[in-house]
DNA sequence: GCGCATTACTTGGCCGACCAAGGTAAAGTT
DNA sequence: AACTTTACCTTGGTCGGCCAAGTAATGCGC
Protein backbone atom coordinates (compact mmCIF):
# COMPACT_ATOMS: atom_id res chain seq x y z
CA UNK A 1 0.00 0.00 0.00
CA UNK A 2 0.95 3.28 -0.62
CA UNK A 3 -0.40 6.86 0.59
CA UNK A 4 -4.26 5.60 1.59
CA UNK A 5 -6.23 8.55 1.07
CA UNK A 6 -7.04 7.43 4.19
CA UNK A 7 -10.56 9.78 4.57
CA UNK A 8 -8.76 11.77 7.32
CA UNK A 9 -11.89 11.62 9.81
CA UNK A 10 -14.04 14.24 10.86
CA UNK A 11 -11.70 17.52 10.41
CA UNK A 12 -11.24 19.20 13.70
CA UNK A 13 -10.87 22.48 12.37
CA UNK A 14 -14.20 22.59 9.89
CA UNK A 15 -14.58 25.58 12.11
CA UNK A 16 -14.84 28.02 9.70
CA UNK A 17 -17.00 26.79 6.93
CA UNK A 18 -18.00 23.25 7.52
CA UNK A 19 -19.94 22.81 3.77
CA UNK A 20 -16.75 24.12 2.14
CA UNK A 21 -14.12 21.90 3.56
CA UNK A 22 -16.84 19.00 2.25
CA UNK A 23 -16.84 20.52 -0.89
CA UNK A 24 -12.98 20.34 -1.55
CA UNK A 25 -12.56 16.87 0.27
CA UNK A 26 -15.21 14.91 -1.23
CA UNK A 27 -13.89 16.74 -4.55
CA UNK A 28 -10.79 15.91 -4.21
CA UNK A 29 -11.26 11.84 -3.21
CA UNK A 30 -13.86 11.97 -6.24
CA UNK A 31 -11.31 13.51 -8.29
CA UNK A 32 -8.84 10.55 -7.68
CA UNK A 33 -11.21 8.13 -7.64
CA UNK A 34 -12.16 9.29 -11.34
CA UNK A 35 -8.01 9.15 -11.93
CA UNK A 36 -7.85 5.99 -11.15
CA UNK A 37 -10.38 4.51 -13.57
CA UNK A 38 -8.92 6.50 -16.19
CA UNK A 39 -5.99 5.43 -15.81
CA UNK A 40 -6.61 2.68 -17.22
CA UNK A 41 -7.96 4.26 -20.23
CA UNK A 42 -4.64 6.42 -20.97
CA UNK A 43 -6.31 9.54 -19.69
CA UNK A 44 -5.86 12.17 -16.80
CA UNK A 45 -8.46 13.06 -14.85
CA UNK A 46 -10.06 16.49 -16.64
CA UNK A 47 -9.54 15.57 -19.91
CA UNK A 48 -12.67 13.03 -19.54
CA UNK A 49 -14.54 16.55 -19.82
CA UNK A 50 -13.17 17.46 -22.71
CA UNK A 51 -13.06 14.05 -24.57
CA UNK A 52 -16.85 13.82 -23.99
CA UNK A 53 -17.47 17.12 -24.97
CA UNK A 54 -15.43 15.97 -28.32
CA UNK A 55 -17.29 12.90 -28.95
CA UNK A 56 -21.15 14.01 -28.78
CA UNK A 57 -20.19 17.20 -30.45
CA UNK A 58 -18.29 16.55 -33.32
CA UNK A 59 -15.66 18.63 -34.79
CA UNK A 60 -15.87 22.06 -32.92
CA UNK A 61 -13.83 25.18 -32.45
CA UNK A 62 -11.81 25.66 -30.13
CA UNK A 63 -13.54 28.39 -28.40
CA UNK A 64 -16.83 26.62 -28.34
CA UNK A 65 -15.07 23.99 -26.55
CA UNK A 66 -14.07 26.34 -23.77
CA UNK A 67 -17.14 27.57 -23.25
CA UNK A 68 -18.35 23.97 -22.96
CA UNK A 69 -16.33 23.07 -20.45
CA UNK A 70 -15.70 26.24 -18.83
CA UNK A 71 -11.96 26.28 -18.41
CA UNK A 72 -9.51 28.61 -19.14
CA UNK A 73 -8.59 28.53 -22.34
CA UNK A 74 -4.39 28.49 -21.94
CA UNK A 75 -5.84 24.98 -19.49
CA UNK A 76 -7.61 23.34 -23.01
CA UNK A 77 -4.60 24.60 -25.03
CA UNK A 78 -2.08 22.65 -23.14
CA UNK A 79 -4.89 19.84 -22.20
CA UNK A 80 -4.75 19.62 -26.08
CA UNK A 81 -1.56 19.35 -27.27
CA UNK A 82 -1.16 16.51 -25.06
CA UNK A 83 -4.67 14.62 -25.88
CA UNK A 84 -3.10 15.13 -29.36
CA UNK A 85 0.15 14.12 -28.97
CA UNK A 86 -1.88 10.81 -27.43
CA UNK A 87 -3.56 10.41 -30.55
CA UNK A 88 -6.94 11.41 -28.75
CA UNK A 89 -7.50 14.49 -30.81
CA UNK A 90 -6.81 16.16 -34.27
CA UNK A 91 -6.87 19.27 -34.99
CA UNK A 92 -6.75 21.66 -37.73
CA UNK A 93 -7.04 25.07 -38.30
CA UNK A 94 -10.45 26.81 -39.34
CA UNK A 95 -10.81 27.46 -43.20
CA UNK A 96 -13.51 30.25 -42.38
CA UNK A 97 -11.32 31.81 -39.57
CA UNK A 98 -7.58 31.65 -39.92
CA UNK A 99 -6.97 32.71 -35.94
CA UNK A 100 -9.51 29.50 -34.98
CA UNK A 101 -8.62 26.05 -34.66
CA UNK A 102 -11.23 22.75 -34.97
CA UNK A 103 -11.12 20.29 -32.61
CA UNK A 104 -12.49 16.65 -33.05
CA UNK A 105 -11.95 12.86 -31.59
CA UNK A 106 -10.14 11.10 -33.38
CA UNK A 107 -11.32 7.72 -34.78
CA UNK A 108 -8.75 5.93 -32.36
CA UNK A 109 -10.48 7.36 -29.27
CA UNK A 110 -13.89 5.67 -30.21
CA UNK A 111 -13.37 2.90 -28.68
CA UNK A 112 -12.60 4.53 -25.58
CA UNK A 113 -16.06 6.43 -25.52
CA UNK A 114 -17.66 3.38 -24.43
CA UNK A 115 -15.28 2.14 -21.68
CA UNK A 116 -14.95 6.27 -20.87
CA UNK A 117 -18.91 6.22 -20.30
CA UNK A 118 -18.62 2.90 -18.62
CA UNK A 119 -15.96 4.09 -16.03
CA UNK A 120 -18.11 6.89 -15.14
CA UNK A 121 -21.08 5.70 -14.75
CA UNK A 122 -18.97 3.60 -12.31
CA UNK A 123 -17.92 6.26 -10.39
CA UNK A 124 -20.97 8.11 -10.06
CA UNK A 125 -22.18 4.52 -8.55
CA UNK A 126 -19.42 4.53 -6.23
CA UNK A 127 -20.04 7.98 -5.37
CA UNK A 128 -23.54 7.67 -4.77
CA UNK A 129 -24.22 4.15 -2.76
CA UNK A 130 -26.14 3.93 -0.10
CA UNK A 131 -28.56 7.04 -1.50
CA UNK A 132 -31.86 6.23 -2.45
CA UNK A 133 -33.05 8.27 -5.51
CA UNK A 134 -34.38 11.09 -3.26
CA UNK A 135 -30.94 11.98 -1.87
CA UNK A 136 -29.36 11.84 -5.12
CA UNK A 137 -31.62 14.56 -7.19
CA UNK A 138 -31.58 16.40 -3.65
CA UNK A 139 -27.41 16.58 -3.66
CA UNK A 140 -27.95 17.28 -7.52
CA UNK A 141 -29.96 20.29 -6.84
CA UNK A 142 -27.82 21.39 -3.62
CA UNK A 143 -24.86 21.12 -5.79
CA UNK A 144 -26.61 22.79 -8.62
CA UNK A 145 -27.75 25.85 -6.25
CA UNK A 146 -24.16 26.11 -5.20
CA UNK A 147 -22.70 26.62 -8.46
CA UNK A 148 -25.18 28.97 -9.48
CA UNK A 149 -23.92 31.02 -6.52
CA UNK A 150 -20.49 30.39 -7.35
CA UNK A 151 -20.14 30.87 -10.85
CA UNK A 152 -21.70 34.50 -11.03
CA UNK A 153 -19.03 37.06 -12.84
CA UNK A 154 -20.46 39.43 -10.84
CA UNK A 155 -18.62 39.55 -7.81
CA UNK A 156 -17.39 42.86 -7.54
CA UNK A 157 -18.23 43.93 -4.13
CA UNK A 158 -15.13 42.21 -2.13
CA UNK A 159 -17.02 43.63 1.69
CA UNK A 160 -14.00 43.60 3.32
CA UNK A 161 -14.98 44.20 6.89
CA UNK A 162 -11.41 43.21 8.14
CA UNK A 163 -11.77 45.43 11.67
CA UNK A 164 -11.17 43.02 14.11
CA UNK A 165 -7.68 42.37 15.93
CA UNK A 166 -5.85 39.54 15.71
CA UNK A 167 -6.80 37.01 18.93
CA UNK A 168 -3.65 35.56 20.85
CA UNK A 169 -1.64 33.28 19.04
CA UNK A 170 0.23 30.13 20.21
CA UNK A 171 3.32 29.16 18.09
CA UNK A 172 6.50 31.31 18.06
CA UNK A 173 8.83 30.61 20.45
CA UNK B 1 -12.94 41.14 -17.76
CA UNK B 2 -10.66 38.19 -18.26
CA UNK B 3 -12.19 34.58 -18.82
CA UNK B 4 -15.07 34.86 -16.87
CA UNK B 5 -15.84 31.00 -15.30
CA UNK B 6 -19.06 32.04 -17.24
CA UNK B 7 -21.03 29.01 -15.74
CA UNK B 8 -20.97 26.60 -18.40
CA UNK B 9 -24.98 26.26 -18.53
CA UNK B 10 -26.85 23.51 -17.95
CA UNK B 11 -23.85 20.40 -18.88
CA UNK B 12 -25.50 19.10 -22.32
CA UNK B 13 -23.14 15.93 -21.89
CA UNK B 14 -24.61 15.05 -18.57
CA UNK B 15 -24.61 11.72 -19.61
CA UNK B 16 -22.86 9.41 -17.87
CA UNK B 17 -22.88 10.53 -14.33
CA UNK B 18 -24.73 13.77 -13.32
CA UNK B 19 -23.57 14.29 -9.86
CA UNK B 20 -19.97 13.39 -10.49
CA UNK B 21 -20.48 16.16 -13.00
CA UNK B 22 -21.79 18.42 -10.68
CA UNK B 23 -19.52 17.79 -8.24
CA UNK B 24 -16.68 18.61 -10.58
CA UNK B 25 -17.89 22.09 -11.51
CA UNK B 26 -19.07 23.17 -8.14
CA UNK B 27 -16.13 22.59 -6.49
CA UNK B 28 -13.81 24.21 -9.16
CA UNK B 29 -15.59 26.92 -9.14
CA UNK B 30 -15.37 26.49 -5.08
CA UNK B 31 -11.71 26.55 -5.28
CA UNK B 32 -11.29 29.59 -7.80
CA UNK B 33 -13.51 31.48 -5.37
CA UNK B 34 -11.30 30.77 -2.37
CA UNK B 35 -8.38 31.34 -4.41
CA UNK B 36 -9.40 34.71 -4.87
CA UNK B 37 -10.39 35.83 -1.39
CA UNK B 38 -6.92 33.55 -0.56
CA UNK B 39 -4.91 35.69 -3.19
CA UNK B 40 -4.97 39.24 -1.09
CA UNK B 41 -4.10 37.21 2.02
CA UNK B 42 -0.92 36.08 0.62
CA UNK B 43 -2.34 31.92 0.29
CA UNK B 44 -2.82 30.12 -2.32
CA UNK B 45 -5.92 27.72 -2.44
CA UNK B 46 -5.13 24.41 -0.86
CA UNK B 47 -2.43 25.69 1.62
CA UNK B 48 -5.70 27.53 3.82
CA UNK B 49 -5.91 23.76 5.02
CA UNK B 50 -2.42 23.29 6.08
CA UNK B 51 -1.97 26.72 7.86
CA UNK B 52 -5.46 25.96 10.11
CA UNK B 53 -4.32 22.91 10.83
CA UNK B 54 -1.32 24.36 12.03
CA UNK B 55 -2.70 27.25 13.92
CA UNK B 56 -5.25 25.49 15.72
CA UNK B 57 -2.63 22.33 16.74
CA UNK B 58 0.36 24.19 17.43
CA UNK B 59 3.73 22.83 16.57
CA UNK B 60 3.48 18.27 14.90
CA UNK B 61 5.10 16.09 13.57
CA UNK B 62 4.99 16.34 9.33
CA UNK B 63 3.53 13.25 9.45
CA UNK B 64 0.41 14.26 11.76
CA UNK B 65 -0.10 17.13 9.32
CA UNK B 66 -0.14 14.90 6.87
CA UNK B 67 -2.51 12.50 7.67
CA UNK B 68 -5.04 15.39 9.05
CA UNK B 69 -5.45 16.98 5.66
CA UNK B 70 -5.10 14.20 4.18
CA UNK B 71 -2.97 15.13 1.13
CA UNK B 72 0.01 13.01 -0.28
CA UNK B 73 3.36 13.69 1.63
CA UNK B 74 5.62 14.75 -1.35
CA UNK B 75 2.47 17.45 -1.73
CA UNK B 76 2.98 18.75 1.93
CA UNK B 77 6.65 18.72 1.39
CA UNK B 78 6.65 21.00 -1.46
CA UNK B 79 4.06 23.48 -0.03
CA UNK B 80 5.52 23.58 3.40
CA UNK B 81 8.70 24.29 1.59
CA UNK B 82 6.45 27.39 -0.02
CA UNK B 83 5.11 28.27 3.05
CA UNK B 84 8.46 28.66 4.94
CA UNK B 85 9.65 30.37 2.26
CA UNK B 86 6.78 32.91 2.52
CA UNK B 87 7.59 32.98 5.93
CA UNK B 88 4.02 31.63 7.48
CA UNK B 89 5.86 28.14 8.54
CA UNK B 90 9.02 27.22 10.36
CA UNK B 91 10.30 23.48 10.38
CA UNK B 92 12.66 22.28 12.33
CA UNK B 93 14.05 18.15 13.05
CA UNK B 94 12.25 16.68 15.79
CA UNK B 95 14.85 16.17 18.31
CA UNK B 96 13.36 12.72 19.39
CA UNK B 97 13.13 11.29 16.16
CA UNK B 98 15.72 12.53 13.79
CA UNK B 99 13.93 11.73 10.42
CA UNK B 100 11.02 13.76 11.88
CA UNK B 101 10.35 17.36 11.20
CA UNK B 102 8.03 19.30 13.22
CA UNK B 103 5.94 22.02 11.41
CA UNK B 104 4.87 24.98 12.86
CA UNK B 105 2.98 28.64 12.10
CA UNK B 106 5.22 31.42 12.61
CA UNK B 107 4.07 34.96 14.50
CA UNK B 108 3.89 36.51 11.58
CA UNK B 109 1.02 33.96 10.27
CA UNK B 110 -0.60 34.92 13.13
CA UNK B 111 -2.28 37.54 11.85
CA UNK B 112 -3.54 35.76 8.95
CA UNK B 113 -5.72 33.25 10.96
CA UNK B 114 -8.06 36.26 11.94
CA UNK B 115 -7.76 36.91 7.73
CA UNK B 116 -8.51 33.29 6.70
CA UNK B 117 -11.13 32.88 8.96
CA UNK B 118 -13.02 35.56 8.20
CA UNK B 119 -12.13 34.77 4.61
CA UNK B 120 -13.74 31.18 4.86
CA UNK B 121 -16.78 32.51 6.36
CA UNK B 122 -17.71 34.78 3.62
CA UNK B 123 -16.93 31.93 1.03
CA UNK B 124 -18.86 29.50 3.01
CA UNK B 125 -21.72 32.19 2.65
CA UNK B 126 -21.75 32.98 -0.95
CA UNK B 127 -21.61 29.36 -1.22
CA UNK B 128 -24.71 27.91 0.40
CA UNK B 129 -26.14 31.94 -0.52
CA UNK B 130 -30.52 31.00 -0.65
CA UNK B 131 -29.78 27.71 1.44
CA UNK B 132 -31.90 27.32 4.58
CA UNK B 133 -30.50 26.10 7.74
CA UNK B 134 -32.12 22.62 6.77
CA UNK B 135 -30.37 22.57 2.94
CA UNK B 136 -27.31 23.07 4.48
CA UNK B 137 -27.32 20.12 6.87
CA UNK B 138 -28.58 18.15 3.64
CA UNK B 139 -25.72 19.13 1.50
CA UNK B 140 -23.49 18.47 4.24
CA UNK B 141 -24.62 15.09 5.15
CA UNK B 142 -25.01 14.40 1.62
CA UNK B 143 -21.21 15.30 1.36
CA UNK B 144 -20.05 13.49 3.77
CA UNK B 145 -21.96 10.35 3.02
CA UNK B 146 -20.27 10.81 -0.57
CA UNK B 147 -17.15 11.46 0.91
CA UNK B 148 -17.33 8.26 2.83
CA UNK B 149 -18.11 6.40 -0.09
CA UNK B 150 -15.04 7.26 -1.93
CA UNK B 151 -12.53 7.08 0.59
CA UNK B 152 -12.20 3.51 2.06
CA UNK B 153 -8.72 2.25 1.17
CA UNK B 154 -10.65 -1.24 0.19
CA UNK B 155 -11.00 -0.69 -3.74
CA UNK B 156 -9.39 -3.50 -4.60
CA UNK B 157 -11.94 -5.22 -6.85
CA UNK B 158 -12.00 -2.83 -10.07
CA UNK B 159 -14.49 -5.17 -11.42
CA UNK B 160 -13.99 -4.58 -15.08
CA UNK B 161 -16.63 -5.68 -17.34
CA UNK B 162 -15.45 -4.13 -20.21
CA UNK B 163 -17.17 -6.23 -22.80
CA UNK B 164 -19.65 -4.17 -24.51
CA UNK B 165 -18.81 -3.66 -28.30
CA UNK B 166 -18.07 0.18 -29.19
CA UNK B 167 -20.97 1.93 -30.09
CA UNK B 168 -20.86 4.21 -33.84
CA UNK B 169 -18.85 7.14 -33.74
CA UNK B 170 -19.15 10.06 -35.39
CA UNK B 171 -16.21 12.23 -36.27
CA UNK B 172 -13.01 10.86 -37.85
CA UNK B 173 -13.54 11.80 -41.87
C1' DG C 1 -8.09 52.01 -46.76
C1' DC C 2 -6.52 52.79 -41.83
C1' DG C 3 -6.48 52.27 -37.00
C1' DC C 4 -8.41 50.28 -33.04
C1' DA C 5 -10.91 47.22 -30.33
C1' DT C 6 -12.29 42.20 -30.17
C1' DT C 7 -11.70 37.61 -30.66
C1' DA C 8 -8.89 33.33 -30.64
C1' DC C 9 -5.34 31.01 -29.21
C1' DT C 10 -0.39 30.43 -27.31
C1' DT C 11 3.51 30.90 -24.17
C1' DG C 12 5.60 31.15 -19.70
C1' DG C 13 5.36 30.91 -15.02
C1' DC C 14 3.72 29.17 -10.82
C1' DC C 15 0.94 25.96 -7.61
C1' DG C 16 -1.55 22.09 -5.97
C1' DA C 17 -1.68 17.36 -6.54
C1' DC C 18 -0.56 12.82 -7.95
C1' DC C 19 2.75 8.81 -8.54
C1' DA C 20 7.14 6.48 -8.43
C1' DA C 21 11.43 5.98 -6.54
C1' DG C 22 15.04 7.15 -3.35
C1' DG C 23 17.59 7.87 1.24
C1' DT C 24 17.88 7.88 6.04
C1' DA C 25 16.65 6.70 10.57
C1' DA C 26 13.95 4.09 13.86
C1' DA C 27 11.68 -0.29 15.20
C1' DG C 28 11.24 -5.20 15.03
C1' DT C 29 13.38 -10.06 14.08
C1' DT C 30 16.45 -13.54 14.35
C1' DA D 1 24.78 -7.58 16.86
C1' DA D 2 23.30 -7.87 12.25
C1' DC D 3 19.47 -8.01 9.24
C1' DT D 4 14.95 -6.74 7.69
C1' DT D 5 11.03 -4.14 7.78
C1' DT D 6 8.71 -0.06 8.43
C1' DA D 7 8.11 4.87 9.02
C1' DC D 8 9.30 9.73 7.54
C1' DC D 9 10.42 12.67 4.38
C1' DT D 10 12.48 14.32 -0.16
C1' DT D 11 13.32 14.55 -5.16
C1' DG D 12 11.84 14.30 -9.91
C1' DG D 13 8.49 14.09 -13.17
C1' DT D 14 3.91 14.88 -15.16
C1' DC D 15 -0.85 16.97 -15.25
C1' DG D 16 -4.61 19.96 -14.47
C1' DG D 17 -5.39 24.55 -13.51
C1' DC D 18 -4.87 29.47 -12.90
C1' DC D 19 -3.09 34.21 -14.24
C1' DA D 20 -0.65 37.49 -16.99
C1' DA D 21 1.10 38.76 -21.12
C1' DG D 22 1.82 38.19 -25.98
C1' DT D 23 0.73 37.20 -31.09
C1' DA D 24 -2.23 36.95 -34.95
C1' DA D 25 -6.29 37.45 -37.52
C1' DT D 26 -11.01 39.43 -37.81
C1' DG D 27 -14.33 43.06 -37.61
C1' DC D 28 -15.73 47.79 -36.96
C1' DG D 29 -15.76 52.68 -37.27
C1' DC D 30 -14.18 56.49 -39.99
Amino acid sequence: MKAEPACPEPPSAASGGPVSHAISRAARLHRIAAGRLLRDLGLYPGQEFVMMHLWDAGPVRQSELIKAVGLDPSTVTKMLQRLEQAGHVRRCPDPADRRAALVEATGASCGLKTQVEQAWRQLEETTLAGLDEHEREELLRLLGRVEGNLCPQAREEHEEAADAADAACVAEV
